[in-house]
This record gives C-alpha cells, structure tokens and sequence, in this order.
DNA sequence: ATTAATGTACGAACTAGTGAGTTCACAGTA
DNA sequence: TACTGTGAACTCACTAGTTCGTACATTAAT
C-alpha cells in the first residue's frame, strides 16, 4: 500500500501528469510549429489543465524546450544499436546507413521538429544543455568505419566522417520533411511503402559508390 | 506625361506599391513562417499601409499564396539556363547538379518558404495555379542527359529521373535548411565560403559515382 | 464629378500567462 | 483512533496584451 504506484486509482502523479503534458505538446507542436502551436490546444488534449503547464514547465518557451531535447534523446540510442565491427566497411557503411533511414522514417514528428527548430535558427537547441552529447554519438561508428576502408584502401582517402553523415542525412532528412512538396509537385509519394525498399537500397549504393568511386 | 512610369514623382503606382508589399512579405514569412508573420510588421517595412495589403491582396494567406508562387516562378527559369547537349553525360550531369547547387544558395529564402509549406503540409501550394507547371522544368534537360547516358550504356539502367532530382535537392536543400542545427550540433558552417567548393564537386561525385557504379 | 488609391483609427477575437483558492495524501500529535 | 497542520498537485476564472481585419475619411487622377 505504502508503494509509489499503487495502480490503478491514481489521480495525482506528479511524473505520469509530466509524461502526458509533454506526449501532446509533442505533437502540437511537430504538427503547428513553435508560434502556431496553442497551448490551449495542448491542456485540452492533456487529462490535465493548462495551469499545470506553467506549473511543471514555467511556459510555452520551456516547454517546447523540453520537447525538442526529449526528441533529440532518442537518436543518441542509435549509436549503440549499430554492431559492425564484423562486417566489411561497405556492408557496414551500408548498414549504418539503413539504421538511419529507419530511424528517421519511425520519428516524422523529431524531422519536422527539426525543420521548425532551423526556422528559427536553432536558437532553442543552442540553448540546451543536451547540446554537448549530440554529436560523438552521430559520429563514433561512422568515424570508424571509414578508418578500416581506408586502412583497406578501399575507401577514398579525402573522405570526411562529417561529410558522409550529411549526405546520409540529408537524404533520410529530404524523404520525410519535404515529402509533402515533392508529392503535389511530382505527385510522387517518397514514403510509399512500396518504395521504402528502392529508397533504402539507394541510399546505400550512394555513399558507397561516392567512397569507393575513382 | 500619359507614360505608365513616368519618373520620380511618382506616389501612386499600383505596381510599385505591390512588387513593393511582396518584397517585404517573402522575407518575412521566410523569416518567421506563416503563423509566426506579422502582417503589421510586413506593413510597417513597406513604404505604403496595412490597408494597402488588404486592397491589393485580399489578406494574410492569399499574401502568403502571391509570395509562395513568385518564389517558386523563379525556380522555372533554371531549365532555361541548362545548355549542356554538347557535353558528355557525366559531364552535363556535373553541369545541372552545380547549376541547382548554385540556385538553392542564392535563394535561401526560397528554400526557407519551401521548408514552411511542407510544415503545413503543402496545403497553400496544392492549391496555386502554378503548380501545375513545376515538375517538367526541373525534369526535362535531367531526363535527356540521362538517356543519353543509358544509351552510351555508362550510367546504370535502373536509374530513374525523378530519383536522381530528389537526391540531388536533397543534398542542396539540406545545406540550407538545416543549417543551423547542423551548425549547432557540429561546430561546422554548410555554408562557409571555404567549403563551398567542396561541397559542389562532391555533389557532383555523388551523383556521377551513383549511376556509373556497378 | 467620379473613381481609384491611400491613410488612420478602431474593434472583435484570440492568446499567453497568472491570481487565488481547492483537494488530496500524509505525518505528527493527542 | 481521531484530529489537524502542511505542502504538493490541481482547478477555474480572469487579465493584459496582441493580431487580423475593417469602417471611415482623405487625396490624387481622369
């Protein structure tokens, strides 16, 4: 009885209460943007109220502060998903590619939170204390995986670790955040299913042919 | 005396006062985004009022629509400055990558607004009259030099128009949208002047060492 | 004189944020 | 065991400020 989370007659929890505020701000804010998002509209999702907002998270700049660094969290888990040391630098390249095609595609709202977040000039994520540990994770296996093709001579020898993590970005990147101009201009859905295996195999053939090409 | 722009006197000129509302509109809405613009803003950077706006436009949104379409009108021209059937394939295909390259980097607003409206789903452009007339510019001269190149049996069979235009606006897109996260994330400017050559013969080597690979 | 173009002042609706008070769980105390 | 003080979690109604849009007045051109 003395236990924190009895079950299931809890009205007041202080963590679930959070959890849920940030959940629907979450979406309010991928889908509307920073100044279009309404935080009435985000209490009256919540099964809370709109003073609980200012009371958790101080205001609407905090709070969309707080979303956008959880959204960033979950990408640091990418880097100890990726198991490569076995394979040869082109499948292993190709692998960590595919891992962040798939990322990308299972997070739309982290993409548009993105986009949003470079409209206005990444002023929010500059501020964030999370900052610091975005980048050795985006970089570790891949800075690795380039050393080994290298060493191999298989790689070309001006290739750059950064580089190579734009052009995998970009192109994971474009897929979801300009879908949406691209299919009324071109009429082509780039995230129809029947084409995620053409798109993922592509992206492969692309940073591999640029390494290996000359 | 009767000519239509007659000299500096000049204090009422519907053209004037409307190239004048849409200058100042583009960069705002590039700046802060549909909902995040200010039409009293936008009226206060224009040498005429608020009221001038509603007159010549009609309102916020069908501002947002004249500047939306005078944006991408520009991107039309780009076919137009593509003369490349005397060059080899690869060579031509060098040519349109460095020409779009070139573009999206003198048109950061541009491509901020292009951003914006997949924010809100491409909703606006959906439904412009222009739209129509978008997807055989940016295809046409990529189409022919791509069948020349099949032809001369140096780029690979599979590869579709459509396919190499997404990669290579992604690549040029991405520079520009993501900049700032980017910049934030990894201490390193897309946009630097000193890097500028690379980027531009990479993304040539990419798209070259795509279709020539295998 | 009539009409097109322009400027000013204002209002209705919306929006972020807050003031003030309430409910609940629980620990200490008699 | 019953009572009570306390603070965290919560609700409701309100305010101060903003924002799009417009009614009305005015000026210039034909």
């Amino acid at each position: 009885m003395a236990a924190p989370s009895s079950e299931a007659e809890r009205q007041r929890d202080k963590e679930r209460t959070r959890a849920d505020i940030l959940e629907v701000a979450t979406r309010e804010f991928a889908d509307k943007g920073y100044t279009g998002a309404r935080v009435d509209e985000i209490a009256a999702r919540t099964s809370t109220t709109k003073r609980m907002i200012y009371y958790y998270f101080g205001g609407k700049e905090q709070l969309y502060l707080a979303v956008l660094e959880r959204s960033y969290a979950a990408i640091r888990t990418l880097e100890s998903q990726l198991d490569v040391e076995h394979l040869e630098p082109e499948e292993a390249l190709r692998e960590l590619a595919a891992l962040t095609f798939d990322h990308h595609e299972a997070h739309p709202d982290f993409i548009r939170l993105v986009s949003i977040e470079n409209i206005h000039h990444a002023e929010h994520l500059k501020q964030s204390a999370i900052l610091a540990g975005l980048a050795d994770p985006a970089l570790g296996g891949l800075t690795r995986i380039l050393q080994r093709g290298r060493a191999a001579g298989r790689f070309r020898a001006d290739a750059d670790p950064l580089d190579i993590h734009m052009l995998i970005s970009s192109f994971c990147v474009f897929r979801l955040a300009n879908r949406h101009t691209f299919q009324a201009i071109f009429s082509r859905d780039m995230l129809d299913p029947a084409r995620r295996k053409h798109y993922r195999e592509m992206l492969g053939d692309l940073v591999v042919g640029y390494l290996t090409a000359l």
